[in-house]
DNA sequence: CTTGACCTTCCAATGATGGGAAGCCTCACA
DNA sequence: TGTGAGGCTTCCCATCATTGGAAGGTCAAG
């Protein structure tokens, strides 16, 4: 099976195949005589394997743990579900932040007139940001990567 | 005032000031003699309130056009008010995709006994989602930037 | 005058992804 | 058997916001 037919089957673009494989996600594809890869049914389960993971939010660093797990006969329920877990809360502190950051928009933004004159609450707490607006802890608000997926 | 007292004024780091002069987000600062930059408290305003919005998660290019409105003593508070509207939006898309992966991922820990058994629903899962794990439309999910903020 | 803290520019890396060019391979069709 | 379309290969570049570092100039205090 070529790349763009694993592609196909596996949701995972060839050039997101070829990267995870230069960057050690997924082993080397076999080659053909002619150079081309050669993707088995595995393979590809393999590939919707991560897709999946990266639908529901996983970094590639997680899946690669998630992918050993996977792999590995012995595991141990326990880990998946750390790492599940684990990832459960990361999910959670970033929705707190942005729900923090659609709160105080929306409290400047119901203060807004929305007319033809220039005074306007959101430039002037832009400006000043008035104490009841904070943002938590300035420092790591729940902020993350997200894919790029147009 | 250096580059450096307007970074810790300001809250945006001197690396960053300079990227935005580069980018033009912010006119190009006067020079010393010596060609250190010179910044006055107006710059380090405009500073906070770049910051301000890079807080609120708004995108460099939004951020923008609410310095534009800032500067435009005419501006129409409407305009303010659309931009602010349309990042809420945003958000809450964001804020939707996650909070489904977080569902569909509580869903599967709560089935987990998470104990030294391999037999694991999560992983079963990624293997071949289950009908009712699925997210939403696997195409354009609440994705986007969001800082890197270590 | 020396020293250390600051500033300058330039270059590189991050993570996940897409875009494109130059060149080889394959298959179906004439 | 030749040819063309389309798939594959590698390599390089761009994104976005941000950080890091190196090499070298400047400033202020001792």
């Amino acid at each position: 099976m070529n790349i763009g037919q694993a592609a196909k089957a596996s949701g995972v673009s060839a050039k997101m195949i070829r990267y995870y494989e230069q960057t050690g996600l997924i082993p080397k594809a076999d080659r053909r005589d002619s150079g081309y890869r050669d993707y088995s049914p595995g393979d590809v389960n393999m590939l919707r394997f991560i897709r999946r993971a990266r639908d529901l939010g996983f970094a590639v660093t997680e899946i690669n743990e998630l992918l050993n797990l996977w792999r590995d006969r012995s595991r141990h329920s326990a880990d998946v579900k750390r790492i599940a877990q684990s990832h459960i809360f990361e999910l959670q502190d970033r929705i707190k932040g942005l729900n923090q950051m659609v709160d105080t928009l929306q409290g400047l933004v119901s203060c807004c007139a929305g007319d033809d004159r220039p005074d306007c609450p959101i430039i002037a707490d832009l400006e000043e940001p008035s104490s009841g607006s904070a943002l938590p802890a300035p420092a790591s608000v729940g902020i993350g990567r997200l894919r790029h997926r147009p």
